[in-house]
DNA sequence: CGGACGCTTCGGCGCCGGCCGAAGCGTTGC
DNA sequence: GCAACGCTTCGGCCGGCGCCGAAGCGTCCG
């Protein structure tokens, strides 16, 4: 008993720390939340953002496919990454939500833009974030289509809503078709799962929301504005990107 | 757009990075799989477990502690520490279900014997995993206590059979009352939150499981053999703990 | 009161890991 | 074919981090 401690702690078990080491980095760390958005970005789109060499990207882009956080495409010249499946996302998120926010010292004036769009509307992997997220998350609860009471559950009049407005799921066995994640601009949770990436494709293809530029951040058209309104009850308050 | 990646991806959002760090040193990750069980452990207790000096053990939890991974509680010459919330505890839980398996090189008999102990039925966090862990799980599904269909939820039935039995949930806002955790040995999930908590904490106070020694792993006893097989229908070779 | 014990502080050591730039390779497009 | 471009490889630099042991401090117990 307990004399084997030291060597079986070291020689058996999953071994944690390669994987969290993989994100215990700063520029690996930039590149996981960048693929948050559930886009696919290539190696020098990466490099860019985090402000590393191109060398350098791919050094950390190699270790993190070689430790299965990442997957890539090749396609030409170039190197496409995303996150491997949805677990890695909810990890990355898991993490955002107990990490520290960093201190922005003294920010630009455009700097802060970018913040109050993120903060407003983004996509968290496949589903919806920010402010509008939250929203949407909270309305639907209000409405009976989501019951919280053991655990997060979409309700019968849930999935009725959801065929009336033709929103297919795409279930699977590996994916619950909601789950709560944990947002880490409100501090509270919005829709994620089958069901919440289902209503992020639904709003995309009916053009309710368009991306900004090539960012996470995503505004709410004028359609969006309607339907969210009249569908779901969302406060204009909500709906309008309030701006500086 | 854009030009201001390099930067804002470096002053901005979470600091996934500083707190996977604290997580992605074998020694630091020792100390967390360790505390996975839910007690306290001593500083000391965490230095042997690990194979590091006590002083590299203080200056470890330091950070772990200023990180808020860890809580810790002063009694004298001892020092306490404990993963400071639940949330952190589903952190390492999800960290170890997506690590790779660590190779273990030719361990000794007993080592394979702890490990199949462990494997068997083992506490995690606050609730059981293992072999037993999960086959609870299985039975409580199919007697249609618990509704996988939409995410993970407590039936009305789950609800009067904790109350046959006396089982006091201790529910809060913060946590779901369900929760699925995945296995890392059996790769499959079973029962965790506050559901999943009351559960083990009442295996504990009716004497169906005890502790083996000072380790994650437990033991079912006689009295819980006829409770899990009456009670739940557990399959014999499943309460059995199979010897080499 | 003194010794055992748990923990902490400090200095010092060694290594690993992240960074870059230069050079090279494959793809694309003119 | 040549030039531009995206990515990769390699060598070398540097800083940070994890480790230890020695010394010291506070607590507990006989």
């Amino acid at each position: 008993m307990g004399d084997m401690d030291a060597k079986s702690a070291r020689t058996s078990g999953p071994d944690l720390a390669s994987v969290a080491r993989l994100i215990g980095d700063e520029t690996r760390a930039a590149f996981c939340l960048a693929l948050l958005d559930g886009r696919a970005w290539t190696a020098t789109e990466l490099a860019r953002h985090a402000g590393v060499a191109a060398s350098t990207a791919t050094e950390h882009l190699n270790a993190l496919v070689a430790g299965s956080l990442f997957t890539e495409e090749r396609q030409g010249r170039h190197r496409y990454v995303r996150l491997a499946n949805q677990q890695v996302a909810e990890l990355v998120e898991n993490l955002a939500a107990l990490a520290p926010e960093r201190v922005a010292p003294v920010s630009s004036l455009s700097a802060a833009n970018r913040r109050q769009a993120l903060a407003h509307a983004r996509t968290c992997y496949d589903h919806l974030a920010g402010v509008v997220g939250v929203a949407i998350a909270d309305a639907m609860t209000e409405r009976g289509l989501l019951n919280w009471a053991h655990g997060l559950a979409l309700t019968e009049a849930g999935g009725k809503w959801l065929a009336d407005l033709g929103i297919e799921v795409r279930a699977s066995a590996r994916r619950p078709a909601v789950r709560s994640c944990l947002d880490w601009t409100e501090r509270r949770p919005h829709l994620a799962g089958a069901v919440g990436a289902a209503v992020c494709r639904h709003a995309f293809d009916r053009g309710w929301i368009t991306r900004v530029g090539s960012t996470r951040a995503v505004t709410v058209t004028d359609t969006g504005r309607e339907a969210l309104s009249s569908g779901l009850g969302l406060p204009a308050e909500v709906l309008e990107r309030r701006r500086s």
